[in-house]
DNA sequence: CGCTTAAATAACTACTTGGCTAAATACAAC
DNA sequence: GTTGTATTTAGCCAAGTAGTTATTTAAGCG
């Protein structure tokens, strides 16, 4: 990747459904190349190629045992995503709020149409 | 991209760091393309493209006053991206809490080694 | 040793990205 | 209409990505 800072590497690994799909298959526990490979119709260099993406990001470490090498997740830089990203929840909040107002105001009228039916 | 799942398009989006600038300067207020673009060492059409990145993500709105398009802050796709996170939280802070765990560790043997001093 | 399995690497292709310059568009004011 | 300002589009290029097949490394087992 061209952005080396460590955000935009975490990010950029986790721009695409299939390493997605592998972090959440590892939140389940270690798992060996293999194992990951299972559900997914793509060849085995090609995960292998996504590992080390993920690797490469930090999202994932790696261990050795005989000729299997069991993938791990590792947390630290999504908590840094989600430290980056708390910074804004204001503003989807504030959305949520005027939604809620919209709501009540919408509920407001139809009670109001309610209570003082035309005539 | 060739990933077109909306939370790919976002993380994509993210992966740049002009682009989270951008995302910050947008955080104090609607902006047009020139006062994004002021801050950065890059051509107009450059930060456009961005923009345009930003936008086809849904994390920028823009509308139309005269001849300048003021660029806006949409955080609905950041709130997807959250709770996507949120569900490693328990990770990161597992890592955490081991941390604590050996630094409580580390504390009592000091402790311990103050207490009993070696003869 | 030779054989099998697990995984990584090399080499290739098609496509995308991020930047540029130059040209085009949109609108306002004169 | 012409000029000026804001912004986008077009066309180019270097670099990066995501996938493939074929080859290679590593380890365990007979």
């Amino acid at each position: 990747m061209l952005n080396s800072d460590p955000l935009s590497v975490t990010f950029a690994a986790l721009a695409d459904p299939t390493r997605r799909a592998i972090l959440g298959r590892l939140a389940h526990g270690e798992a060996t190349v293999m194992e990951l490979a299972k559900p997914f119709d793509m060849t085995l260099p090609g995960i292998s190629k996504h590992l080390k993406v993920l690797e490469r990001a930090g999202l994932i470490t790696r261990g050795r045992e005989a000729q299997w090498r069991p993938c791990k997740l590792d947390a630290k830089r999504l908590k840094d995503v989600s430290e980056w990203i708390e910074e804004y929840r204001r503003f989807w909040e504030a959305s949520l709020d005027r939604l809620d107002e919209y709501l009540r105001d919408i509920q407001a009228k139809e009670k109001d149409a309610r209570e003082k039916p035309r005539p």
